[in-house]
DNA sequence: GCTGGTGATACTCCTGAGGTATCGTTCCGG
DNA sequence: CCGGAACGATACCTCAGGAGTATCACCAGC
């Protein structure tokens, strides 16, 4: 049996009428006869009766007609879901990102992006650092990363792309004697204490900043390390130290605490997706683009007390 | 688009292997490579992304795997439907039927063999006289009728088959003399009132009961008619009259009454199946197989008063 | 660099879908 | 009662395309 059987079937059942069914099928009346001779032999019952006046269903027809209906409609959602997937309008995406990809906005602004104008695509959320996202990479336990430095071996199998950037500013306590000041260099730090955000959250950063300050004249005294952002503001605003920190971090008004600027700092905090070289998914390249979309359209803001 | 289509698909999408999969459908690996890059070309998008060792399933192609399952399922469906409805194992059925149908135990026994052995057949029961069945044939409205006497003209389009015999009795009031007889003879009655069935409901038994009364002697004279057997029997339990009614009535032991068999009245209650010649109906024919089980069974009662 | 495994390509063959001509049957008007 | 029209079935032909064989191109692994 095959589909062609089934759309010539529906035509006669819907004819009534061979001629007219074979019209309609642009092609002539014997062989649509002969097909149909054939669907019923392998259905194993006659599905038509032939008067002389043109047919009619017999019960099994009758039976059959809807079912027959039934295949052609999936066997054309079938085609449907499939153009869909190819153009990434439906399916699923496993996204690990770092915390910093939500406070960014980056994330919260694609989801509702998708949910808005993409609802057929599943997307599951992986909170991990950078290090279990490059694993879950490999493992094609997710299907992109969001995090801040890839892994150093990242070039022979991923793609990075940046999406985002964040001007790292100076946290302080409100009454810290920098609080009260506009400007100030970054070698007028060296006597501070340092809460600094953990190593491995963002490697190359890091070093990036420690290597500024080595330039301005010293070495930061950490006196603290925090694993969370959040935590770590918190600290800062319990006067254990300052701290360096992404921007974005400002929006959420930590008590006792104080954002500054530091002009020749100017070290960027930058999100980037990473994904498999060679992944062509239609719904990955999708996210990225509205990553690119949302990511790039947020400017670096100055800091605001 | 086509199910072999659908159906190579499938197969290599779960050997994830053009050679293993050719192999299971019996046919060489070319041809299975030019049926799927047909219908990869047809569907608008590539479901497979080749490698060097095997292949794997684009987005697309995972997307289309499980409308392909169901579309091939579906068509299998409708297949085994058709081949249900030809041996009447579904389907619907609408029978007409005259109220004796029920009390003589004949529709109760085929509804609930119906009900355990065929449950995928709809039934639909409309109680009608003789003459609507009739027309409700006549115009497709039902496809089998149960009635006692076929119209007239029945053999011309009709198929006729009787399916149950009940004796025809007499119902005496309680304290009538007749209550007290064990025996008596048909032309005994002549000085009695008779309340009878109204002649519509089986015109050839009523005529055959008159013409039995004319040979012993008399004509009954007729005090009042009904319309309902239970209604007939009431008015002999009321004292109205003696009536002839058919044996099954018996069994309801309605107030008041007494039933004795007249040995030289001998005319039964028939009741028959008609249905449409012509009608091939597998539903239909099961049907008249059960009625032909059950109604044949019943056997000839005697008189219980 | 060779070998084995994999899918693609080139071509050949032949089944079977579709075309034309015609038949058998039935219904209907004269 | 007869001829014609309508309808589906049959006979026969054509050729597109599904399936077969031989072979190629590519890649991984030893």
């Amino acid at each position: 049996m095959e589909l062609r059987h089934l759309r010539y079937f529906v035509a006669v059942a819907e004819e009534l009428h061979f001629g007219r069914a074979a019209t309609r099928l642009h092609i002539a009346q014997p062989p649509l006869s002969r097909q149909i001779r054939d669907l019923e032999r392998e259905v194993g019952t006659p599905l038509f009766e032939r008067t002389s006046r043109g047919v009619e269903l017999t019960p099994a027809g009758s039976a059959f007609l809807p079912e027959a209906r039934l295949t052609l409609a999936q066997a054309e959602r079938a085609q449907r879901t499939a153009q869909r997937a190819a153009r990434g309008e439906t399916g699923r995406l496993r996204v690990g990102f770092v915390e910093a990809a939500t406070h960014s906005g980056v994330l919260p602004n694609v989801l509702s992006f998708f949910r808005m104008h993409l609802p057929s695509i599943g997307l599951s959320l992986f909170e991990m650092d950078a290090l279990q996202q490059s694993e879950a990479l490999r493992d094609g336990r997710v299907d992109l990363g969001l995090l801040h430095s890839p892994p150093f071996d990242a070039d022979r199998w991923l793609r990075v792309e940046p999406v985002h950037t964040d001007p790292v500013i100076l946290a302080v306590p409100s009454g810290h004697r920098l609080a009260g000041r506009a400007r100030f260099a970054l070698s007028g730090l060296g006597e501070e204490s340092f809460v600094l955000f953990q190593r491995d959250v963002a490697p190359s950063i890091y070093d990036g900043i420690i290597a500024r300050c080595r330039s301005a004249g010293f070495s930061p005294r950490v006196v603290q390390e925090a694993a969370g952002w959040h935590t770590l503001v918190s600290l800062v605003g319990a006067g254990v130290g300052v701290a360096f920190i992404p921007s974005s971090l400002q929006q959420f008004r930590h008590q006792g605490v104080a954002y500054r600027t530091v002009p020749d700092l100017s070290v960027d905090m930058e999100l980037s997706a990473v994904w498999k070289r060679g992944d062509r998914s239609p719904v990955r390249e999708r996210f990225v683009t509205a990553l690119r979309a949302v990511g790039r359209t947020r400017s670096r803001a100055g800091a605001k007390s």
